[in-house]
DNA sequence: GTAAAACGTTAACAAAAGATAAGAAAGAAA
DNA sequence: TTTCTTTCTTATCTTTTGTTAACGTTTTAC
């Protein structure tokens, strides 16, 4: 699929967002779009699979995912991400090597795509390369920063204490996500998650 | 304290170990240079302080240095980091903002740091520019891939298959660093590691 | 060299979490 | 609607972990 597919709208938005990482200009962009293409994914649906090179990072314009890893046939899930955020098997993509976890559609989700082949033109390309390697670096931070924050969590923070901190800063997965995942995002099992909740509601 | 100041010896190690992001030619090696400076930390002296923007990078020439958390008084550790290795509060760093975490000497210290300042310095350098981000890029997205693997540590893995973990892949740790400190690391208490290790010797 | 502090292990008890199973409620599919 | 999943809660029992404290050893500081 080529950029003509994406819709105008949903373009648009995509430009805005990078806004807060890199402004291109009206020539930069019209270089740029080519490179680009629409996914999408009916619910439950995998973006990255577990063994597989995930070859793109996606920008969620419509829907949601989760990360998830399997252990002992269970999943354990690792992340959410919502429209307006990326999406990637961050390592898988950049080193080009097997993913160890899996992507799958929360709801029906549709993306704005770039593959890792497009990426390595972009980055040698005579008009983009220099944004490119400026983009990548602020890309990068960015999500060095999500995950200090992340890590962090992990360290100071009970899973009691993790899923208060989401009550109060993160209704939206709350409400978007069932439960079970959220206890294994929590690292508890779902029941261990509603005593806590049956505790958290009686002290509110 | 400028360039001039630190032994060539640790200044080429250096130079060697930026081998694996980018490679420098003299030219360009000449103009980073001056940029650097070294910093010696005495045993439990701070390179990082909660509440302070931690405004250097660091690499580990000699020594090793654990990251902490203070919580309930109590401090947690949440990383070790040894020779040849980049230190820093990243996020502080990067954003110019209070750090969330202490970085203290385990031992005596010795690192090449490089401040925000200069770095700035560098990525609008005519001659290095281009090359400071690219190696902004790579650095970071390294980091992120040590991030992503530690992540899953977390979500995946019990703190006793940690510990097993660490024993097969990370002797080092464990033998220069106090075993308290490794408990809070792995999120369990001091006599929970002690458990561990007693039911783990007498199943090898 | 000696005193003080830091470190690791162990024991006993209390608190919390996991495992399993049963049942209710909400959603999806025929 | 009716049926079948999926999801969430609750109860019981077991296992694990935290807490506190004691003790011996090692390291550090004066």
């Amino acid at each position: 699929m080529s950029s003509y597919s994406i819709p105008a709208h949903d373009l648009n938005t995509f430009r805005e967002e990078l806004k807060a990482y890199f402004v291109f200009n009206e020539t930069e962009w019209e270089a740029f779009k080519p490179h680009l293409e629409m996914v999408n994914l009916k619910k439950k649906a995998h973006f990255a699979i577990n063994g597989k090179i995930c070859d793109a990072i996606g920008f969620i314009v419509r829907g949601a995912v989760r990360y998830y890893h399997l252990k002992d046939g269970m999943e354990i899930t690792s992340y959410f991400s919502f429209e307006n955020e990326f999406v990637s098997s961050y390592k898988s993509f950049l080193k080009q090597e097997p993913s160890n976890s899996y992507i799958q559609a929360l709801e029906d989700t549709a993306l704005i795509t770039i593959t890792y082949q497009n990426m390595q033109l972009l980055l040698k390309h005579d008009l983009l390369g220099h944004k490119t390697e400026r983009f990548g670096r602020l890309v990068a931070e960015h999500y060095i920063c999500c995950y200090e924050d992340r890590v962090q969590s992990f360290i100071i923070q009970s899973p009691e204490e993790r899923y208060i901190h989401m009550m109060k800063t993160e209704r939206e997965i709350l409400q978007r996500v069932p439960q079970h995942y959220i206890a294994t995002f929590l690292g508890i099992t779902p029941v261990s998650l509603s005593r806590i909740r049956k505790r958290t509601v009686l002290n509110a």
